[in-house]
DNA sequence: ATCGTAAAATACCATTTAGTATGTTGTCAG
DNA sequence: CTGACAACATACTAAATGGTATTTTACGAT
């Protein structure tokens, strides 16, 4: 009974909630990163997948709430994949958060970094802007500060960051240099940025090494 | 002969088109700096003003030209004259740039804050969307770098920093640490985090210093 | 098989938007 | 004093925008 499997046909292309909403937010994601939150209209949103305006309204009350899930569906998620998880895998954090850094922006090609950073894109934009917006990109990046924090003081009990230094503060200032690395890739072009950048993080976090 | 004063009357009730110029871009410059470029229409920015959108079309060719006037009739000179005039006072143009960071950051209004920095603002909302834009804001930021940059390297003659640090590297660090700093305060409501990214940045400058 | 409902499509609307066309008025040279 | 032109005002438009009203269709339960 109940064969989950359809009998035949092209499997998955019936109606599915959960897909079209996947669908959306992929699109919207892309082009808000492109173009801005106020930059992008839900025609032209949908106009980039295969559903229409109705589905959009069927799943998001107003255009407000599909950034709203952008945040917490898309970006959050993306975030921790990107800076938080992989540091599972070094004992030292502030390696890890180099490693990642090298992997995340010095790695990626410049066109992609161009765009800037999908989370500080949005604070920059919207934080003012919007209160559902701000209280939302807030509890992002508090997510992102804490988890950093949780990593800086394990780092500090195995010994690898100096005693005085406080893992919050650490955390607070490692965060700021991430967006004020997207930042200035995004407002310059000198190819030798990327590298200058690096070496003052890496000054910075000798300061706080043991 | 060629009296001019205005006989009597309240003085300067004329026209004049350097004036109407100024009273737009400084409306402008408020809503742009509050809702974003995108965000903010030709029609609330005459509003805000004693002029019509005639003045508005007779000024401006377009809605961008008056983004990039804004650009280079406003913010950079608001950028020279907090950022960089400030530190001609200050043998160790560290402590300068510490100096200005308390002045222009720790002492002003929170609300004012949360907006963010001019300059900034449109890098993030602008750059990638427009390339006039992206243009005016480069030949911005790298003015910015490029005089700090000058007054480290005196700095550096000076002494007061250590030899083995390239005033470039630092000047980038420097400006990427004021929007970071902007960015954090926009995007978060901890009303601890300004004390906080404070004592990083001392840490910076400490390890840069002789 | 069918029926109710959720998922999605279609057509439509009021408002807002950047920009224009044209009219009016202050100012200044002669 | 008087044109002539620059500095502005007013009225308008075509397109885009967020959102709605209504209809169609797939799908699961019975």
């Amino acid at each position: 009974m109940t064969t989950k499997n359809p009998p035949t046909k092209s499997a998955t292309r019936t109606r599915n909630l959960q897909r079209s909403r996947q669908e959306i937010l992929d699109a919207a994601f892309i082009e808000v990163f492109k173009n801005g939150f106020q930059g992008v209209s839900v025609d032209e949103i949908i106009k980039k997948t295969d559903l229409t305006k109705g589905a959009f309204y069927h799943q998001f009350p107003t255009k407000m709430d599909l950034g709203y899930a952008l945040v917490e569906e898309v970006i959050t998620p993306m975030i921790l994949d990107r800076w938080i998880l992989p540091l599972e895998n070094f004992k030292n954090p502030l390696e890890g958060i180099l490693v990642q850094l090298q992997k995340n922006i010095g790695e990626v090609e410049i066109d992609q970094l161009k765009l800037g950073c999908p989370l500080n894109n949005l604070v920059q934009e919207m934080a003012p802007v919007d209160k559902g917006f701000k209280k939302k990109l807030e509890t992002a990046l508090e997510l992102w500060i804490d988890k950093i924090e949780w990593h800086l003081k394990r780092g500090k009990k195995a010994g690898y960051l100096s005693d005085d230094v406080s893992p919050r503060d650490a955390a607070n200032f490692i965060v700021m240099a991430h967006e004020g690395f997207y930042g200035m890739v995004k407002g310059l072009s000198d190819p030798s940025l990327v590298k200058s950048l690096f070496k003052s993080i890496k000054i910075y976090f000798k300061s706080i090494s043991n």
